[in-house]
DNA sequence: ACAAATGAGACTAATATGGTATCATTAATC
DNA sequence: GATTAATGATACCATATTAGTCTCATTTGT
């Protein structure tokens, strides 16, 4: 079980990188210095341009930026793009056979968890990480 | 992303029942009162045997029984039986090119909310939860 | 002997993740 | 205006994980 994937680990690498050149950041560059593979790279940057993280500059000196500050970037943001909402108080129970509908403790001990988890992930911004 | 897969949601609900029940609990009782395919709940249990969880008995009259008391059965142990160790912080880069190793903030913030999330899951047992 | 239970393990299906390939579009430069 | 260097879009493939099925063997009470 791992709590980021490897798309978001990546993502916020990259992040990381562009936060510190005040220029634009091609692909390449990226993939010279990350050592991720090229087409994988484009793939996570451009989906982080159409979730409105970076800024993206098309034709030569093209690449990309960061569209807001670092500070205001965080993490958990970043994994909601790259692995989905981030909903860990779930039953797989069939509703109409879950023997404790309303009071299930199972869910309530793993909603309990879940709201720490946020709190300290919210806590999380682009800015701390670099 | 979840915490808890539907194998591992299975097993506490069934262990929770079975806690309940002084007696031996048969599959075809679980299956009754939990909505769960036959054979995925017959595997799961078989799972919890092997793992020393649960006690089972062979042949007519047979089925299973918890091994332990439920104080001493940690939900932490039945995930790490069915999602594998629960391991968050991890580096995806190849060592020789992450260019901070050692001092990674990302993976040092990650480790931290681990550590959280492992003391607020040891406290779980089987008994919080029925 | 028979029936009712679990043990073991191979097999299949569905989903999520990781990754590739190709062609279109844009914009600076010569 | 042609070329070139960049991203946009999108379809596709590969691998791993999760979910679930099927079948036959073994045990044990009646």
């Amino acid at each position: 079980m791992k709590l980021i994937t490897r798309n978001t680990d990546y993502a916020l690498r990259a992040l990381c990188y562009i936060s510190k050149n005040k220029n634009i950041v091609t692909v390449d560059e990226l993939v010279e210095k990350l050592g991720v593979p090229r087409p994988f790279m484009r793939k996570i940057l451009q989906r982080l341009n159409k979730r409105k993280i970076l800024d993206s500059f098309k034709g030569q000196g093209g690449g990309f930026r960061l569209k807001a500050l670092p500070e205001k970037i965080y993490v958990i943001e970043i994994m909601r793009i790259f692995q989905g909402k981030v909903v860990l108080n779930r039953c797989f129970l069939k509703k109409d056979v879950c023997p404790n509908k309303g009071k299930c403790v199972l869910r309530k001990k793993i909603g309990i968890i879940e709201d720490n988890l946020f709190k300290q992930l919210k806590e999380i911004t682009l800015a701390s990480l670099a």
